[in-house]
DNA sequence: GATGAATGAGCATTCATTCAT
DNA sequence: CATGAATGAATGCTCATTCAT
C-alpha cells in the first residue's frame, strides 16, 4: 500500500475515533490516549496530523459538515422546482441524520456545546448555501413564507436533530411512516399557507 | 436570617455558578473550584450540598427543567380549548427560551451531550405531562395531528432551542414579529391540515 | 505547631529540594515530581506555593541570592576602611561560596545558564549595593583602581565561583592557606599599584 | 565536492546549531529535532555521526574547547620570557571569549553546568597544558607567585568568562581599554609582589 | 548514507475530592 | 456547618530515539 494511503487511513481512524468517543463521553471527557488506542496509534502520532486537541476536534467537525451537506445535495438539481427541490433535500438530510446517526449525533454535540471554535463553525455553515438560495427562490415564487432562513431551518430541518437524538436514547424508533409524518409537518411550517 | 435561608442560599448561588460556567465552557471544563469561587463558597462546601460534581450537574438539570415547565405552564388552564391551550404554553415557552436563555442555554447543552445522568434525564421529562396530555385531547378532537409526541415535540417546541442558540450567537435578534411566524410554524407543522 | 509554620516548612523543603536537584542534574532534567518527592509533598502541593516550574527556580535564586549577600554584608560596617572592609566582604563571601557550596553552586548554574527570568536576575543583583558604595570610595580615595565595577567585580569576586566549582568536582580542596592566597589575588587585582 | 566533505559539513552544522540553540536555551530545552532542522538535516541524521544527544553535546564541548586553546596558544611560543608569553596567552585567550563569544558563551555554559560528562570535562582540560607549563616556569623563575595553577586560573583567566557573559548580556560592552586594565588585574593578581 | 514517520516514556500541570481544624 | 490546604490520579503534549524505505 502506498505510504500516503497509509497515512490518510491513519487520520481517519483518529477522526473515526473522536466520533465515537467525543458521542459517548464528551470533548473533554474523551483522553488523547483513548483516541489513539481506538486509533491504534500512538498518542504522539496523533500530533503529527493534527495541532493539538482543540484542532483535532475543529477539523473532525469541519469533516463531519462537509460530508453532510455533500450528501444531502447530492441528488439535488437546481432546475428542480421549489418543492420537488425541497423534498428531495430534506430526505437526504433525514436519511444523514437517522442512519448516520454516529456522525449526525457528533455534528449536534458539536452545534450544542463551546466545543468548537467560532471560526469552524462558520466554516462548517457555509456549505448549506444551496439550501438557502433554494429558499429564496421559494420566497420569490410565494411558495415559502417570507421569513428568516434562520427560521425556515429551525422548523423545517433542525427538528431532524431532535429527532436523532431521541432514537439514539431508545425513546423511539423512527419507521418509513413517521419520517413521511415529519417531512409533512416541515412542509407545513415553511410553505405559505394559501396553496 | 434564619440559618435556614444561608444554607439555601449558598445551595442557589452554586446552581446558578454551575449553569453561568457551563454555558461558556462546557462541563468538563468547568472546574469545581471555579464554581466555588463564583459562588463565594470554599470547594470542600460544595460538597455538603451535592455528592460530587456529577451530582450537582444533575440536580442543576432537574431544578432549572422544573422552573422551565412551572413557568411554560403557569397560565395554562385545562378548560382553555387545544389551540388556545397551546398558544398559551407555547409562547411562555418561547418566553422562556428567548429571555431567561442562560437557562435555556444550559438545558440545551444538557438536552444534546452526555452530560447528564439517563436518570434525570427522565425525572426531567416528567414535567412536561399538561402538554402531553393537551396534544392526547386534540388528536381526540381531531386538531392536531395524530402522531408521535416525539414528533409535535420535535415541530411545535424544539425549535425555539434553535432559535435560542442562534439569538445566542448573535446570528440572529428575535423581535416580536419573529416570534409571531415561529409560532405560526409551529401550529403549522402540528394541527391537522383541514381547518 | 502553626500551621503557618507548617506551609514555611514545606516551601522552604521545596527550596531546598530545587537547589539540591537542579545542581545535581540541571533544569530540565529535574522533574517538578522528584523536587515533590524530595520534599515530602505531593506534585500538586508545590503548585500552592508557586505558580509553576520557572516561577519555582526563579524565587528559588532570589532567595538564595539574598541569602548571599546577607550573609556577605553582616559583619560590614561603612565605618570601616576601604581596605578592611573590602577583607571583610571578601572573606564573608568566600566562607559562603566555599563553605555553602549548595547554595553557591546554584547560584553559579543561575548565572551561567538561561535558567532564570531576566528580571529575577536583575532583583538578584540589587543586593550588592554595598559593595559597590565601598568601591565608589576606595576610588575616591585613590585605593581602588579607577575601573568598571565589572572589571572589579570579575577580578575580586568571581574567581571564588570558580574555586568553588573545582573545589565541588574534587579537583582541588581549600584550606586557610589558599584562602589567604586568593584573597592577595583578589586584592592585587583590584588596589591601585603604587600602595 | 567529495562525498567525505558533504559528511564533514553536515557534522560542522550540526556542532553549529547545537551551539547556538543551547546557547539560547540551555541544554535539555533544545530539542534534538530543532537542531536537525537548523543544520537542514533529518532527525534520524544526527544519530549517523553522534551516539546520542549526550555524545552530541560532549563532542561538541571538546570541538569547542580544542578550537579555543588551538586559538589561544597560536601565536606563542616557547621562547618567549614568562611575562610575555602570559600576555600573548591572556589577550588571545581575551580576543576569543569577547570576540567569538557564541563559542565561549557555550563553553562556560558547559563548565558551570551537570551537562558534559566528566570524562569530556577532563578532555578538554588537557589542552591547557602549555599555559601550566609556562606558569610553572614563571613560579621557578619567581615571576609568578608559587600557588596552585587553580587559584592562578581562577584569577588571570577566568574573569575573562564572566566579562565575556556580562558583555553578552548587554551589561558593558568592553573596548581596548577595558581589555588593558583586565589584563593588569590578571597580570597583577599572580605576578610576585616584589617585582 | 539519509530520511520522515512513528512511538513509548516522561513531564508539567490540573482537578475532583478529602480531611484536619 | 464551613473551610483551605493537600493530594493522587489523570491529561495534553513533547521528545529522544528507532526503523522501514
Amino acid at each position: 500500500m502506498a505510504i500516503l494511503q497509509k497515512s490518510i487511513d491513519k487520520r481517519n481512524a483518529l477522526i473515526k475515533a473522536t466520533i465515537e468517543l467525543v458521542n459517548n463521553a464528551g470533548f473533554h471527557a474523551t483522553p488523547m490516549s483513548k483516541i489513539a488506542k481506538m486509533a491504534n496509534v500512538s498518542p504522539a502520532t496523533i500530533y503529527l496530523y493534527f495541532e493539538n486537541k482543540q484542532d483535532l476536534v475543529n477539523k473532525t467537525y469541519i469533516e463531519v459538515k462537509a460530508e453532510y451537506t455533500k450528501y444531502a445535495f447530492e441528488s439535488y438539481d437546481e432546475n428542480m422546482s421549489v418543492e420537488q427541490g425541497f423534498e428531495i433535500i430534506w430526505k437526504r438530510i433525514a436519511d444523514f441524520k437517522l442512519n448516520d446517526s454516529e456522525n449526525a449525533m457528533f455534528l449536534a454535540q458539536c452545534d450544542n456545546t463551546p466545543m468548537i471554535d467560532e471560526l469552524s463553525r462558520q466554516e462548517g455553515i457555509k456549505h448549506l448555501q444551496p439550501l438557502l438560495d433554494l429558499w429564496a427562490r421559494g420566497k420569490k415564487e410565494g411558495i415559502i413564507k417570507p421569513i428568516s432562513d434562520y427560521l425556515l431551518y429551525a422548523y423545517a430541518i433542525n427538528p431532524l436533530s431532535f429527532l436523532m437524538m431521541s432514537q439514539k436514547r431508545g425513546a423511539i424508533i423512527l419507521d418509513r411512516k413517521h419520517i413521511e409524518e415529519a417531512y409533512q409537518s416541515a412542509w407545513n411550517s415553511i410553505k405559505t399557507c394559501d396553496q
